[in-house]
DNA sequence: AACAAAGATGAAATCGATTTCATTCAGATT
DNA sequence: AATCTGAATGAAATCGATTTCATCTTTGTT
């Protein structure tokens, strides 16, 4: 512990230089390189971060700013990025904003300031301040489920998911209606309810805004904007699109006697475990949450390998997985 | 962003001196640390971490060693670490183990080289290697979930809660088996059988080996011991140490033909999303996790400040959920 | 008026590494 | 034999802060 490389190289018979050399891959002879191996297995000695990273300016730290943990998809984008990560010798230090766009901002900030070589963002909603902070980084970001220019992302086909679901949720039979969130989070808003529409316009359905609404990310807040939607507009299927917000619409239903999968349709979106435990097994689309985050940590890797390598843009798949919640298979 | 402490104050027309006592809260006239406020204000500057922390040896970084993130009790732990430390300008470092401990040995002595000020340890498993590095710690550490001599630890009542609920199951007229984890993990493991076991006792019921069992973490796990046991031993009710083996237990005696909370009658613990959506809602104990998060970094952050206020555990409560899963309510 | 105590101040030492640079030495080339 | 090449080497400069210490200024006390 508390040695440093001037007591560690006299202990060892060599210079500092040839410690540091050591522990950098330098020029070094066969003899020094053994009787320094030699002592590191002695002493436990390992060189400061700290001076390390005050000499280099890189700290092997790469920050990661997320909205929340709970919630199965960030902890699997986590999941793949902090895989990646840890083989490569970095660390992650985690900036959770509990939802707060505001304290985004002020955490990218202290990012920056605390030196980490490269940020991952997992990005729900953008606002200027937003593109105001990224801007002013002056570090390698990855921009996580969402595309935004000017710098690379990894992102998911929302639009196409959202299509095909609801597609099948026509196919199937039905005139589906359309739960939401936010269109501020261009992602899961725009591009998943984009698909809605572009869906339903190919059937040559009406699309009625009667028919589509506005819900937060939680359970309980698909289940309120469901039972709304069911009581005013007798939809024979719905569109979620989040799967927390099809559970919760699949609850409304049962409330109010309706049979998922036979009076109404009920399709959502992310294949969480969720939709695979309930009643009626969930129609979902699964999106490559962990790929997404490995995808990332990659991208991110090599732009700080090869600096200014250009922005790059990777646009993941999905699979449909059709169950009993869109009909008795 | 490039701009030093002698830049910045020759800028400020102060000395270096004066503004590191700005960032430290030194002796300082008004109207030094006006015109280093006003400076600052135009400049953005701010002191490098990495000079600051060679200085003082302090990174205002927390280590945070799990043993995986998809889970919702760890991700609830992780939030109420993370609502604490960010609230006092400490960061968190993530060290994920993937559930492997032979990781965890490597990233607690990554985590003590990259000096960090403390550590969190979500523990399942505790090997003699585990004490090993954790003796040679120099540093805070704080243990959640578990409780282990010589250090500071938040848990859970996981006896208790076992107990309970195992009580529950036979006031409800069952005569439950088990289905628990491996005895390693001291907390889920070990604790909850012995609860069982306990409340078996307490009701004077025979506790046979042959009735008890032991699953990984997973659903799919638990719902192939669930499959063996149900058809071997035909019990009319299951403890399970965990809600996600539970609902693997639910899925297994559903394809059984038999009815949950009639035919078997079904508890787990943990209270996670998961067993309120399922088709059957599960009875379970709702353990604080988001709580024993904070207070692990409560814990910790008074730790670093008084150094060596010696151990202190923290035991938190649970609540019983009752719900259709052991018997219509 | 003399003196002590306390408040401010900045020069210089320090934290522990990396990196530059000048030098040595062995072997290859002419 | 003289020269050149390139690998090895370590002394010293450097990264950007904090902290000690000696000095100077106030303020308060008698």
């Amino acid at each position: 512990m508390g040695m440093n490389i001037t007591e560690f190289a006299a202990l060892a018979g060599v210079s500092k230089t040839a410690v540091s050399r050591y522990f950098n891959n330098g020029y070094l002879s066969a003899e020094k390189r053994a009787a320094i191996e030699e002592a590191v297995r002695r002493t436990g000695y390992s060189p400061s971060e700290a001076a390390r990273g005050l000499r280099t300016r890189r700290t092997r730290q790469i920050g990661v700013v997320l909205p929340r943990l709970s919630g199965e998809s960030t902890a699997r984008v986590v999941d793949g990025i902090s895989l990646v990560l840890g083989d490569k010798g970095y660390r992650m230090l985690l900036a959770n904003t509990a939802n707060r766009p505001e304290r985004e901002v002020e955490y990218l900030d202290a990012l920056r300031q605390s030196g980490v070589d490269g940020v991952i963002f997992l990005a729900s909603i953008f606002t200027p301040e937003h593109r105001a902070v990224l801007k002013s980084m002056h570090m390698p970001v990855v921009i996580v489920a969402q595309q935004y220019d000017g710098y690379s992302c990894v992102y998911h086909d929302d639009l196409g998911a959202a299509r095909d679901l609801t597609s099948l949720l026509i196919r199937r039979g039905s005139h589906p209606a359309y739960i939401g969130v936010t269109a501020q989070d261009r992602a899961a808003g725009l591009s998943r309810r984009e698909g809605y529409v572009q869906a339903m316009r190919e059937a040559g359905l009406p699309v009625r805004t009667e028919d589509m609404c506005v819900s937060g990310f939680r359970m309980e807040e698909g289940y309120a904007r469901a039972k709304d939607l069911l009581q005013a507009r007798h939809p024979d299927g719905i569109f979620c699109a989040t799967d927390a917000i099809a559970i919760g619409a699949m609850q409304a239903c049962r409330e109010l006697g309706l049979r998922v999968g036979e009076d109404v349709l009920i399709a959502g979106v992310g294949d969480t475990t969720l939709g695979q435990v309930t009643a009626t097994p969930l129609t979902t689309a699964h999106l490559h949450y962990q790929t997404s985050g490995q995808e990332a940590a990659q991208l991110l890797l090599r732009l700080l390998s090869s600096q200014g390598a250009g922005v790059r843009n990777v646009c993941l798949g999905y699979e449909i997985m059709e169950r009993a919640s869109t009909g008795i298979l």
